[in-house]
DNA sequence: ACGGCGATCTGGACTTTGTCTAATATCCGG
DNA sequence: CCGGATATTAGACAAAGTCCAGATCGCCGT
């Protein structure tokens, strides 16, 4: 399946989000290249022609997106926060010095002995960082 | 042992860390608390009487703690870093509504079949984070 | 006590990421 | 084609953090 700009609209709806063109073009930006991406990335991808989406509305759209699960946000470096068009259950590895982000699938890794959660209390998420650095 | 500022100054020199006023405050800030503060908690706290230490020396002062090993980067919240006094190995719960930030001993925390690093790399760190959420 | 010197600190300008708002544009059902 | 709801926009704004040139500190040798 490719992800095509048309796909992108069933896509958008059948996550209950009404498909508009900047819609179409912020998820195709995530969704044809299947990578980590910050907002100011975005931004860049989708203006690379002439400034078609402006900043209030790349920010809003990938609000949204988040809210109704179909990107996930990863927070690995202070400065900026990543979209991961990746949302079936994996961790991340992340280079410190280069900025490069990659998936770690799940599936082999187990998490064992937590403690149990304070009484009231739903899990959101687990999110495993391995903070990697080029040998000296 | 209790963390007062007479015994900040040799903390910091065992650190390789030369202990001036403003960064026996800020350790005393940390230490004497063992909790996690933002860059602006800091700054709040070692300056409620009169403004004593400038923003540029916190922010300073904090990275220096971090090169040092001083204390560690949590890094959880897009919006602000969080700096924990707490340098031995473990993980945090994370309290998405109210920002509250705790630590979970890693003691009794398995985590197994993490692939092999990409060739060249060392592991600088595993950063665990549950984010939980108040029960609908 | 004094001068000097490297290390440290400082205010403030600046950058970057992200939010907000009020006005405008678009879409859709009737 | 009209009206209302939904979406988009420019630009002002806020907050966290960086940077720099000048002031200050603490300490050493004399």
């Amino acid at each position: 399946m490719h992800y095509t700009r048309d796909n992108m609209a069933g896509l958008l709806r059948s996550h209950d989000i009404n498909p508009t063109h900047q819609r179409i073009e912020i998820a195709h930006a995530l969704f044809s290249r299947q990578e980590h991406l910050s907002a100011d990335q975005v931004m860049a991808i989708v203006n690379t022609r002439h400034s078609e989406t402006s900043k209030a509305t790349v920010y809003n759209t990938l609000k949204l997106f988040l809210e109704k699960g179909l990107v996930r946000e990863v927070i690995v470096d202070p400065s900026k926060v990543f979209f991961d068009p990746n949302t079936s259950p994996h961790h991340h590895l992340y280079e410190v010095d280069s900025g490069k982000l990659s998936d770690i699938d799940a599936e082999h890794v187990q998490i064992s002995g937590l403690p149990p959660l304070p009484p009231g209390m739903v899990t959101e998420g687990i999110d495993l960082i391995v903070r990697v650095r080029r040998k000296a």
